[in-house]
DNA sequence: AAACTATATCGTAATATTGCAATATATAAA
DNA sequence: TTTATATATTGCAATATTACGATATAGTTT
């Protein structure tokens, strides 16, 4: 007990899961907004950004890297991290159907 | 320790975060997408659908509807529980917004 | 090489989540 | 009113997340 169990969804339901736990965390929602803040991703300073701890901060970017969220590469000493768009559209896609449906049934249940 | 520190973070960024939060659980997605499915929200047999034990089922409901993402109303015996727009209306705005935003910018980095 | 800078990892404490059996509650049907 | 049905709550064990100090790693600069 106490994890996931995964095995019984569809890919597709993992992944959206995957890629919305991701950012349910405000931490993580400000690092994406920063990053679309800062359109030339120079990015060490996320840390500087966030009222929390170096070693925290590493941890919540892994955390979407993981998830796909965004993309890190090595520019000498420092990294560059950016939004992966890929993740960011699929998301996009999820509710954009969703709503889409939703307006279409109108349906009057609750 | 161990707590999120919401404190720090704008009500905007808590509320994404709650609502993605929200999601972030396969189960949760399948929910989602069951109650978009059956769009006459004849609800209880959720629990059918569902790989899981009736507790675990109805708090994951229970966390949906705190977050907002549905509504649940008493039907005589059972619960009718179904899609609040408003929520996912509010992801679908979120996630345009940042792909449309992607779009413009093009930033060629990662 | 030594010192500095940027980031990651380790270890650990506090807290939260996941899942379910057992049980409670509340309406419906008999 | 007893029984059945639908859902919620409680209590608990297993696991995951959050946060950070201390430390490691790796590149830069001197």
């Amino acid at each position: 007990m106490g994890a996931t169990k995964t095995e019984h969804f569809t890919d597709y339901q993992n992944h959206i899961a995957i890629l919305t736990k991701a950012l349910g965390h405000p931490a993580r929602v400000a690092i994406i907004e920063y990053l679309m803040k800062v359109d030339t991703c120079i990015c060490g300073d996320i840390v500087n950004e966030l009222p929390l701890a170096q070693p925290t901060v590493s941890q919540h970017l892994k955390e979407l890297k993981n998830a796909g969220l965004i993309k890190g590469n090595i520019e000498g000493n420092a990294i560059c991290y950016c939004i992966d768009e890929k993740s960011l559209t699929k998301l996009r896609d999820y509710f954009a159907n969703i709503s889409d449906s939703l307006e279409k049934k109108k349906s009057n249940c609750c």
